[in-house]
DNA sequence: TCTGGGGTCCTAGGACCC
DNA sequence: TCTGGGGTCCTAGGACCC
């Protein structure tokens, strides 16, 4: 068997982590639906706090608190319809510095009893507690406890042999709970979940596993690895079967890993036409574009290839991309490879949404590493 | 009350090269 | 006469995650 099996993994996730930074600051929200979403300042010009049933636009739902989710408020949900099942709720814009900092504290705070974290993003992460000598509950409960103190929120932690069970168990308790789950606890409690709980299966995966009559992960652990191939190809295929028998031995990665793509997109207020609004567009473009090269260069990056994003009215969306010879951070050459980009693509019909990428990365000193290369091809001084 | 923004990874076909 | 494979890069789309 084997052995990096015998690890002991602990997910851990900030319990309705925006929602609850934001309950630190307006303490009078507490025990109140609230919701964190949509883009604008959301304070009635009375001064009060704005009510989601106030709200007109295109935003979604980022965060709400259990209360507001007992009324079916979820996360991704469009804030109109939010406003229909809560209208009373309370609607605050988010403020990305406030959990960046936040973030930055729990983060380090676990960090105290582990340095073997896996960043997931701004409110989770993954600790390899492989090794402590410490019994698991008694670890979980310290890290709480260290979170708490630091920051006054809470979390929700799963202690497993590996990731994918690992971040399934931390879901099983929620909020502020502590799960730990062993092999032999898989049929009686992973088993009986719906199979679109496993981190990689999405509502796609979910639907075609449904018409095959597959609904739990016990469902889906009942086919032969061969079946999951034929139906879903070798590597996803072997990925379901695997996930289902909750094998899994990917590593804890504690190294930061560079980042591959920047983008900046935006969703109009109003579907935008190529021609009546041009001017508008134009300008959101160009905006876009000097976005992703700000970005660039506070990465410290370069990239070679740009790409745009369409989203039309009917949201169907396409990408193009164009790759350039030298990896720039530069606005007017990214605006210009872009402009390459929107030449290739429909524009009969109105547009939602307009994004810029760059990808093909490389660190700023790789670009100067090879920066002296283009002089030895430079043929202008040969003639 | 239609559906944000920033990412990652995978697949697949065609070009091009050896 | 017609037929190789393998490797890499580029592009486009799709699924998924937080």
């Amino acid at each position: 068997m084997d052995h990096s099996e015998d690890r002991r993994i602990a997910h851990l996730d900030m319990d309705a982590f925006f929602a609850s930074v934001e309950l630190l600051q307006h303490p009078q929200l507490r025990g109140q639906a609230l919701v964190i979403g949509g883009r604008r300042a959301a304070r009635s010009s009375t001064g009060d706090y704005l009510r989601l049933r106030d709200y007109s636009g295109r935003g979604v739902v980022t965060t709400a608190t259990y209360e507001a989710r007992e009324l079916g408020v979820r996360s991704g949900m469009g804030l109109m319809k939010a406003a229909q099942l809560a209208p009373d709720a309370i609607l605050l814009p988010p403020n990305f510095d406030a959990y960046r900092d936040y973030s930055q504290r729990f983060k380090s705070a676990v960090s105290t009893i582990s340095t073997q974290i896996e960043d997931l993003g701004i409110d989770e992460i993954y600790i390899d507690l492989t090794g402590l000598p410490e019994e698991s509950v008694a670890l979980g409960q310290r890290i709480k406890a260290a979170v708490t103190d630091a920051t006054g929120l809470t979390a929700s932690i799963g202690i497993s042999p590996n990731k994918q069970l690992a971040k399934l168990c931390s879901d099983l308790d929620k909020p502020d709970g502590l799960t730990v789950l062993q092999r032999c606890d898989i049929p009686s409690r992973i088993w009986p979940l719906p199979v679109g709980k496993i981190n990689g299966i999405g509502p796609r995966t979910t639907a075609r596993l449904q018409q095959l009559g597959v609904h739990s992960i016990g469902d889906l652990a009942a086919f032969t690895p061969a079946w999951l191939i034929e139906q879903f190809g070798a590597s996803f295929g072997h990925f379901l079967h695997r996930a289902a028998h909750g094998i899994d031995d990917r590593p804890v990665v504690t190294k930061r890993r560079a980042p591959k793509s920047v983008s900046r997109e935006t969703t109009f207020e109003r579907d935008l036409h190529a021609r009546h609004d041009r001017a508008e567009l134009a300008q959101i473009f160009t905006s876009l574009c000097e976005r992703v090269a700000d970005d660039l260069r506070r990465k410290g990056v370069r990239g070679r290839t740009i790409g745009i994003k369409l989203r039309y009215a009917d949201f169907s969306t396409l990408t193009r991309d164009h790759s350039i010879d030298q990896p720039t951070r530069d606005p007017q050459r990214i605006r210009r490879a872009a402009g390459e980009c929107l030449k290739r693509v429909p524009l009969e019909q109105r547009l939602r949404l307009l994004g810029v990428r760059v990808s093909g990365l490389i660190s700023e000193e790789q670009a100067a590493a090879a920066e002296p290369l283009q002089l030895e091809f430079d043929w202008t001084g040969c003639t």
